[in-house]
DNA sequence: GCCGTTTTCGGCCCGACTGTTTTCAGTCG
């Protein structure tokens, strides 16, 4: 089959689609349009960027009508909307708003306390519409002229305008995370705080962090001693600026920019807060609407009945869940795409977790570009419980790597056999790694080790005794700290069996989508993961091809940077991802979730398309350093927000073999 | 503009903080 009939038109994306669709809402509030036409138009926004297929497919003259309007939040107008923009890049309202304001004026909404009302009226006041002019206006004082905007409001926005320079960008997880444990800690030495809990979308484990939202909770946060706690936070020596201080609340900013909110909450209502401020805020919306119908409603403090303000459910986010007769939601699920159905009929995923992985298929060492050796980096993965690994180091048309020829790639592979037998030899006999790892495990749960053979311990396996040893606490991360698991948290498993580590390689694809090395070599490999990583200049098509020739490949066993994200900078999206998910599936090869933040090859929409067209999918660190192999749980929680199980993902295979005998077979 | 156990009209989530008010509008989360 050739390609071209697979691969639909997708010059304007779904990603593209929102964009346009959530400008117009930003131009119809400084137009002062009616708020719920406003809203209508970001709900479909965000509705059409959770779409797994491309929406330009269902949105031309042949295509059936319906298919659109079944998309909840997309009617009528906002079907002819969407025609519009597939057929010819813009649609009326769009283009009247735009000839009556300027593009630049939705830059201005970035601003903090510049909202619709006060672009629109710097507008008509000052025909001023861009960064630059607004801070000239400012200076000159010409802003104090209107109403409501005084001199603080002019300071204030000065600020804004030079913080917004300096660094406008979000947060990546991993760096937000590092905070938030940093300031929590700080908080946590505060007597009567017992935990503090990160909320907003570090808790939902979206890819970047706009600011930090951190709850605290604890006899010291109840209402009539809270202010001595709420002084000690706004006073906390890492604080660069103080922005507010409520009766419960303290707003301020690192001197990275980075915006933090504590709040110190009552026991009685955290759970409520938790909800709240954990959002997302459509998530958020459509649970209040929930409440309504059933007579109740939502807010921060609790859920309360309407007609006399009993409180139903406050203490914990469960409570108030199953009081609206949904079951309990994770966090990475409240996106409003699906989640609240699936609670309301039971029918959430049981997602996977940082617990199911088994093994890290695609990593590094010194033999290229990675800091460690083959015995480091299988030393590393034993103590956080891993049981397989595979050492999958570049190929040599990536020079810049220092790539393997033919000749090193088995040299490299048969160093690999060579650490791997030792390190089965050591475990034969009783000592190694291994051995060490679960001694110190036992040793950190003072408790006896179980006895070998109990029932729950089954040979080849690594499986937890029930009743058995519990996450341990002897790690840097506090408990009270309540964040996703980091590897060193989770129970460590007696080993059944030796640690086992596959020889691989990563071979970058050549221009005609030839694999760079030969037959013969790959053949002696475990694994060989084909990768998109040269010829940046290509044209979108090429590339496609170049990748589908690649799969098409029969050592291809696992395609990595599946859509040439990490590669292709400037236009993530120029890679036909439909169609290439699509072949891999067809063929079996294994598609690669890289785990390491910002790195993401897949998106949360791909994940779920490459769920339901079958592809076995594999989550992996990358890791060129020790510390990288930590990036895991990342994936996970990238694994989680797109509604992935451990039966979807193929490192969570039990046994090194049950691993090698899910990917596609060698020829 | 969307939606329907209120079904073709009349609803559509909630509260705090700020700067400016002299009782509140706008912004934010």
């Amino acid at each position: 089959m050739k390609a071209e009939n697979l691969r639909p038109s997708i010059a304007m994306d779904n990603i593209t689609l929102a964009r346009l669709l959530d400008e117009t809402a930003a131009l119809l509030e400084i137009d002062g349009a009616d708020p719920f036409r406003i809203r209508s138009y970001r709900r479909a926004a965000e509705a059409v960027e959770q779409q797994t297929t491309q929406l330009a497919t269902l949105a031309t003259p042949e295509a059936d009508p319906k298919l659109l309007l079944a998309i909840p939040g997309i009617g009528k107008g906002m079907a002819a909307n969407i025609r519009d923009l597939v057929a010819t890049g813009s649609m009326p309202l769009r283009t009247e708003l735009l000839q009556k304001y300027r593009p630049t004026m939705l830059e201005l909404l970035r601003l903090p306390g510049m909202g619709p009302k006060s672009v629109a009226l710097i507008w008509s006041a000052l025909q001023v519409a861009d960064i630059d002019a607004l801070e000239t206006a400012a200076k000159a004082g010409h802003l104090n002229k209107l109403p409501r905007m005084g001199e603080k409001f002019t300071a204030k926005l000065l600020k804004g305008i030079e913080d917004h320079r300096k660094n406008s960008s979000r947060f990546r997880i991993d760096h937000a995370r590092d905070f938030a444990e940093r300031i929590a800690t700080l908080i946590l030495a505060f007597p009567g705080i017992e935990t503090v809990t990160p909320a907003g979308s570090l808790r939902r484990g979206r890819e970047t962090v706009g600011d930090l939202d951190l709850l605290a909770t604890g006899p010291a946060c109840e209402p009539d001693v809270v202010a001595a706690a709420v002084e000690y936070v706004a006073t906390l020596p890492l604080i660069d600026k103080l922005h507010a201080r409520g009766q419960n609340k303290v707003t301020f900013t690192l001197r990275n920019n980075l915006q933090v909110d504590v709040r110190l909450l009552p026991r009685a209502s955290y759970g409520a807060a938790l909800q709240y401020f954990s959002g997302s805020k459509m998530h958020n919306v459509a649970l209040r609407q929930r409440a309504i119908k059933r007579g109740l409603t939502l807010s921060e403090y609790a859920l309360l009945r309407l007609e006399d303000n009993v409180i139903v459910a406050a203490a914990s986010e469960a409570d108030i869940y199953n009081a609206l007769d949904l079951d309990y939601i994770a966090p990475e699920l409240r996106e409003n795409s699906g989640e609240l159905e699936a609670a309301a009929t039971h029918t959430l995923p049981n997602l996977i977790t940082l617990a199911d992985i088994r093994g890290d298929v695609h990593m590094h060492t010194t033999e290229t570009d990675g800091t460690r050796t083959i015995r480091e980096m299988a030393e590393a993965a034993i103590a956080r419980g891993l049981r397989y690994i595979a050492i999958t180091d570049h190929s040599k048309n990536l020079a810049m790597t220092n790539g393997m020829d033919d000749a090193r790639a088995l040299a490299h592979a048969k160093r690999v056999r060579e650490v791997n037998d030792q390190l089965a030899e050591e475990f034969a006999a009783g000592k190694g790694p291994q051995w060490a790892a679960w001694e110190s495990y036992e040793k950190s749960q003072g408790a006896p080790s179980s006895p070998t053979g109990s029932p729950s311990v089954r040979v080849g396996t690594y499986e937890a005794d029930p009743g058995g040893p519990s996450p341990s606490n002897q790690t840097t991360h506090d408990p009270r700290i309540a964040l996703p698991p980091h590897y060193s948290q989770l129970p460590y498993h007696r080993p059944m069996e030796p640690f086992r580590i596959f020889t691989g390689i990563e071979v970058d694809i050549l221009a005609e989508g030839q694999l760079d090395l030969e037959d013969e070599t790959l053949a002696q490999l475990d694994i060989v993961i084909a990768s998109v990583h040269s010829r940046f200049d290509q044209p979108e098509a090429q590339i496609t091809e170049r990748i589908l020739r690649a799969i098409e490949n029969p050592w291809t066993r696992v395609l990595g940077h599946p859509t040439g994200r990490k590669v292709l900078k400037r236009d993530p999206y120029a890679v036909n991802v439909d169609t290439i998910l699509r072949r891999a599936a067809e063929l079996s090869v294994a598609v690669e979730h890289n785990a390491a933040p910002a790195r993401a090859d897949l998106m949360d929409t791909h994940l779920k398309l490459a769920k339901e067209l079958g592809c076995k999918i594999s989550v992996n660190t990358d890791a060129h350093a020790i510390e990288e192999l930590d990036y895991m749980q990342y994936g996970i929680t990238q694994l989680r927000r797109a509604w992935l199980t451990a039966g979807d993902i193929l490192n969570t295979l039990a046994t090194p073999d049950d691993f090698l005998a899910a990917l596609r077979p060698k020829p």
